[in-house]
DNA sequence: CTATAAAAAGTATATAACATGCACCTTTAA
DNA sequence: TTAAAGGTGCATGTTATATACTTTTTATAG
């Protein structure tokens, strides 16, 4: 019962990126801060991109920063990008013999709801309240 | 996002003893009726059997059946049992370097407590009150 | 009272699915 | 030409799932 690490690292960058404000960064710097291979941030920024969460510039001099207000992004709708499946259970492949006599997904549905309904109260500005420390953000590309 | 099948098939055993009443079935009659190989099904048993929700007798004649009343098992439990994590996220490994400056962990873990508290609502009981069709409850092993 | 059969319980290993990581190539724009 | 994002495919590792085999338990038949 864990979100996807892609989901994670989507959290990482957007915090990140939003603690630098209009500062332009690149993925080669997130990857030195955050730790996590350059190709591999690709996907996620990438992702994230297509939402216009993150605005991308491409070409020399180009880079990325948040693309819209942090109080603007609920965290709910992260999760809903990223992840590819929202359901506890899959009733359907294989096939559950119980089906159609069964009330189960209803209630798990349910639980999800209130999981991602718990979510809805926080947007990313609530994960960048406390400033971040400069020796985070300071990342130099050698 | 999802439960694992191992909690997935919990449930559905359990239903299906639920719906047996006083009745004894074996693991074998179970994994005909619900079409999951016999000897992982033994697993998810065991461990269900390991907190005296369902009781087992070895031997000849043995069986198992419920070893409690359908509305005392909250579906709950049943998930804190058979799933191996509750966390949505590991912050730790691989260490996150955004760690400690950061209060995504808690907004996550207060939404999986949102979760469990929807299933706190929820015993066995309300998943057996449709009865189920003889035709699946009636297996004859050959 | 012993042997047998039927059941759960336990252990080990194989397979499959999926997440992750890496390499390479293309497109864009200064 | 260079530095950046964007895109694609494949290799690797981990976890979940499935299977096979062995052991223990207990009723019952002889």
């Amino acid at each position: 019962m864990r979100l996807t690490k892609h989901t994670d690292y989507a959290f990482r960058v957007l915090i990140y990126i939003a603690s630098m404000r209009e500062e332009k960064t690149t993925i080669q710097k997130l990857s030195q801060a955050l730790e996590i291979s350059n190709d591999h941030l690709k996907k996620v920024v990438n992702k994230l991109a297509s939402t216009h969460w993150i605005a991308a510039s491409r070409g020399k001099n180009g880079g990325i920063k948040l693309g819209i207000a942090p109080e603007a992004l609920k965290l709910r709708e992260v999760v809903e990008l990223m992840e590819q499946t929202l359901s506890p259970v899959n009733c359907e492949a294989p096939l559950c013999k119980l089906n159609p006599h069964c009330h189960l997904r209803g209630i798990l549905d349910n639980a999800q709801q209130a999981f991602m309904e718990s979510l809805d109260a926080y947007t990313l500005a609530d994960l960048v309240k406390a400033p971040m420390p400069e020796t985070i953000l300071a990342i130099e590309v050698s």
